[in-house]
DNA sequence: TGGCCTACG
DNA sequence: CGTA
DNA sequence: GCCA
């Protein structure tokens, strides 16, 4: 692949450039007159043209280049880069703002600052000589941070890397000609464009408007369409896309196996004929007013039928959903005045008790005291209770159960942010509105969009739901906050009143850790040696390593020398410090407390070895040999672990293929191997989400859930599904009830294919003799098909489903435990015990007494890692491992 | 020199 | 010991 | 392997 980066922004550039580099291994090629050649001297390769740079990468067409000199090429150049298949055009953007004051950063530098309007002509030069190569990106990347590490997380979720975008498989293919065909159009209402399908060949193509030697609609031939009112519709002279097309091949042309593209919807008169013509697949992508019945109709006559649009249109609505400067509708919604004096005294006693957060975790280390009583616990409860519904200061308006009773869906977008909210919205008919309890979309400034689904009138909880309501143009009620990211809307805590994280401390669950770590190679090494270490049996060296790969990893600069790593940054709350931290730590900085969980010996030289020559030996080796490879795809396999793994390896096992010829795995498990190692993406993720949610609502009311795991962690792409069921008010009798029946129903349907484990509600609690534990997991394999978006092609493909019912008081710790990441729990559960207590996935106890602490009124994630007295990281920051 | 997250099957 |  |  070849990527060219086109932009203004050069701060924008270089980040993009950096990460295609450091993290994919990208090569660096420049176009340049000699003279600018000395200044660097790393891998970079320099030509004297654009065309002997092209021609280079042509040569060496299965490595990755990046460029950034495109965009002073010449116009034959440009369409040259253009016209080979490798190669990407990637478009780069930021606000005004960043722009603006990147370049007065340079300018002061340089001694001399801009003024408004040389920057806006500086902006119109610039812009104008770029706006054609602007146009012709095939991606157009806007960045709207001024923060490295989250510019980077979107990035990571662009995936760049998709070979997709080089070459488009077959439904792109035939909906982009489908769209082709929609331009041929001659009716006045909509364009609407189809193509008939035998065997990946094109049999027919069809547009929509009157018919042969009529009158084109488009000049006034058809009165209904030209009349501007939706009425009519039997009085329609116009022939839909979809009939054109089933028309021009005619019944003996349509074979058994056709498939229809059309880049609408087809209505139930469509929809009919597509059934009698004996058509076996649809594919539409755009969603209309008649989805449903067509939907329907389809299901009953056995015709396939898929909505291939998702990301399209995530990705042109997605502008109007993130990133505004909004602030968080406090004033008018939020603050209620204080309507009686009882409120007022409880909010003194409540925020005075919220501000005291706790010390330096480090310095508690000391101080063997420092606990979390049951009574601090207890306070909080009563304090709860009696402001109950009134409180002031923060999060009244959405006390429990008004969310709560219905579905919380938490969708994390890392895309394309946008420049106008409002004049986008009203475009696509949905209303802005600071009414929380009207609206059924809540949009956070950190790209983050939940659905409460309050007024939605089937219930549904989908992204299409936001899509399919724009297309049919019905009214959406928007809510913004400004808040920073929750899956949960009863989170409306104040975010000032958070205990802060801390980067020097040696508990991952104090710490951020981004999804893409600036010095992920390094990262990448001491994984290599944890694994090394995990599959020789040295489990506690093995976790010295995943403590210190945790450390390098919400290191929130790029490590350029050993003073960066050895000597730890002070601690800063301040973005804008920490952003112009990686400009000034190259200078000596005061030494504060040396980094933890980097000891004197043997990681701190390692990272040395790395900082001086690149690479770590010893984790090239590893890397490089094949015990390490045959090691690996041992280990993929369900019911073989490090141990295993390990000895078969090492007894002469060379590959899988070996383990099933010998009969010590069957075929199924090697292929059920394969189909787990495949990663899902998020539209998957979701979809598969929905569709377990649809059968869960057949069985329970008003069932609460997350998705968590690494999608809830913002990973662009996920190893498995894990979804937390609640339902508010049930009782464990009911949910243990409700997890036997989810788990039948999706079985019924085929859609569950395997259990590996599900575990009664009322588990015998060892710490309790009488009582129970109440915690219900169904571990199982699905088989996903190309409905729920497999990435994979036409086959099925299983993926594991891990169901979590949670009774209402533990949701948010189940959330909590569920999400992950290892390190980040296994931390939180240290942290929490060394102040004696004692943590599960479903309840937290005294550690002495064995008591269990009530988290009933408990009303967010973020709420219970402040009872906790821990900081509340983004889930997105919880990558530590 | 002892501890390193916790639970289930 | 394997898995979440 | 690192920490207390």
């Amino acid at each position: 692949m070849f990527i060219a980066l086109i932009g203004v922004d050069h701060k924008t550039l270089e980040w993009t450039q950096k990460y295609l580099q450091e993290v994919h291994g990208f090569i660096l090629l420049q176009v340049c007159c000699d003279s600018q050649k000395e200044k660097t001297a790393n891998d970079t390769k320099y030509f004297n043209s654009t065309a002997t740079m092209i021609d280079y990468a042509t040569e060496r067409w299965q490595n990755n280049f990046v460029t950034p000199s495109l965009d002073s090429s010449s116009s034959v150049d440009f369409d040259l880069f253009l016209r080979r298949p490798f190669t990407l055009l990637v478009a780069v953007e930021t606000t005004l703002a960043n722009m603006m004051q990147n370049m007065q950063s340079i300018g002061h530098k340089n001694g001399h600052s801009f003024t408004i309007n040389q920057f806006a002509d500086f902006y119109d030069t610039t812009y104008k000589a770029r706006r054609d190569k602007i146009s012709q990106a095939h991606i157009n990347i806007f960045n709207p941070y001024t923060n490295e590490q989250d510019y980077i997380s979107l990035l990571h979720s662009v995936n760049l890397l998709d070979e997709q975008r080089l070459r488009p498989n077959w439904d792109t293919y035939f909906m982009e000609l489908a769209d082709l065909a929609s331009q041929r159009s001659n009716c006045m209402k909509r364009r609407v464009g189809a193509v008939l399908t035998q065997d990946k060949r094109i049999v027919s193509t069809g547009y929509n408007g009157t018919p042969k030697g009529l009158t084109n609609c488009t000049q006034g031939g058809c009165p209904r369409c030209n009349n501007g009112v939706e009425q009519g519709f039997a009085e329609c002279l116009c022939l839909h896309a979809e009939e054109n097309a089933l028309l021009e091949a005619g019944r003996t042309r349509i074979g058994d196996s056709a498939v229809l593209y059309c880049n609408t919807c087809p209505c139930l008169g469509c929809a009919i004929k597509i059934v009698q013509t004996g058509i076996k697949e649809v594919v539409y992508n755009q969603a209309y007013r008649v989805d449903d019945k067509t939907a329907q109709l389809f299901e009953n006559a056995t015709v396939s039928c898929f909505f291939t649009n998702f990301f399209t249109l995530i990705f042109t609505i997605y502008p109007l959903l993130t990133h505004l400067n909004l602030k968080r509708p406090t004033n008018n919604l939020m603050k209620q005045p204080p309507s009686d004096k009882s409120t007022t005294d409880d909010d003194s006693t409540q925020s005075s008790d919220e501000h005291d957060n706790p010390d330096d975790p480090d310095n508690k280390d000391d101080d063997s005291e420092a606990t979390l009583s049951e009574s601090e616990m207890v306070g909080e409860k009563r304090k709860r209770r009696s402001g109950s519904g009134s409180r002031s200061g923060s999060g009244r308006i959405v006390e429990e159960g008004i969310i709560y009773n219905h579905d919380i869906r938490f969708i994390s977008f890392s895309f394309n942010p946008s420049i106008e909210l409002v004049g986008a919205a009203t475009k696509l008919g949905l209303t802005v509105t600071s009414d929380l309890t009207s609206s059924d979309l809540i949009i956070y400034e950190s790209c983050q969009v939940e659905l409460t689904q309050l007024s939605h009138p089937d219930n549904s909880v989908c992204q299409h739901w936001i899509t399919d309501s724009a297309a049919a143009n019905t009214t959406l009620p928007i809510c913004l906050y400004n808040l920073n990211t929750s899956y949960d809307p009863n989170a409306f805590e104040d975010p000032a009143l958070d205990i802060q994280p801390d980067s020097t401390s040696k508990y991952a669950c104090w710490r951020t850790h981004p999804l893409v770590s600036p010095n992920e190679e390094l990262v990448d090494a001491l994984r290599v040696l944890k694994q090394d270490r995990i599959a020789r049996d040295e489990k506690w060296n093995a976790l010295a390593y995943t403590r210190a790969l945790s450390m390098v990893k919400s290191f929130p600069h790029r490590i350029r020398s050993k003073d960066d790593i050895l000597l730890s940054v002070p601690a800063s709350d301040d973005e804008e410090d920490a952003a112009s931290a990686a400009s000034t730590y190259k200078h000596p900085r005061t030494p504060t407390k040396p980094v933890k969980n980097i000891g004197d010996k043997k990681i701190k030289a390692k990272i040395e070895e790395w900082l001086n020559y690149g690479r770590v030996y010893e984790a090239e080796k590893i890397r490089g040999s094949d015990m390490h490879s045959i090691y690996h795809s041992l280990y993929s396999i369900q019911g073989i672990g490090p141990k295993k793994a390990f000895e078969l390896s090492r007894s002469g096992v060379r590959s899988v293929d070996e383990l099933v010829d010998n009969g010590k795995i069957t075929q199924d498990d090697a292929t059920l191997a394969q189909h787990l190692n495949n990663s899902i993406s998020r539209d998957e993720v979701e979809r598969i989400a929905n569709y377990v949610m649809g059968h869960a609502r057949s069985l329970l009311a008003h069932p609460s859930y997350a998705i968590c795991g690494g999608f809830r962690r913002a990973k662009p792409m996920s190893n498995d599904i894990d979804i937390i069921i609640t339902q508010h008010g049930a009782s464990v009798a009911q949910l243990n009830h409700f997890l036997v029946a989810l788990t039948d129903s999706l079985q019924s349907t085929g859609f569950l294919t395997k259990l590996m484990r599900q575990v009664s509600l009322c588990v015998a609690s060892n710490r309790r003799k009488e009582d129970h534990d109440y915690q219900s997991t169904m571990l199982g394999v699905v088989e996903s098909s190309r409905k729920f978006g497999t990435s994979e092609g036409e086959h099925p493909q299983y993926r594991r489903l891990d169901v979590i019912v949670a009774k209402p008081a533990s949701f948010h710790l189940e959330i909590l435990s569920w999400t992950g990441s290892v390190m980040y729990e296994r931390d939180l559960r240290s942290y929490v015990r060394r102040h004696k207590l004692k943590l599960n996935a479903s309840s937290v106890y005294n550690d002495t007494t064995d008591e269990e602490l009530d988290l009933s009124l408990v009303r967010s994630e973020r709420h219970l890692l402040r009872v906790l007295r821990l900081p509340w990281i983004a889930p997105q920051y919880r990558n530590c491992d």
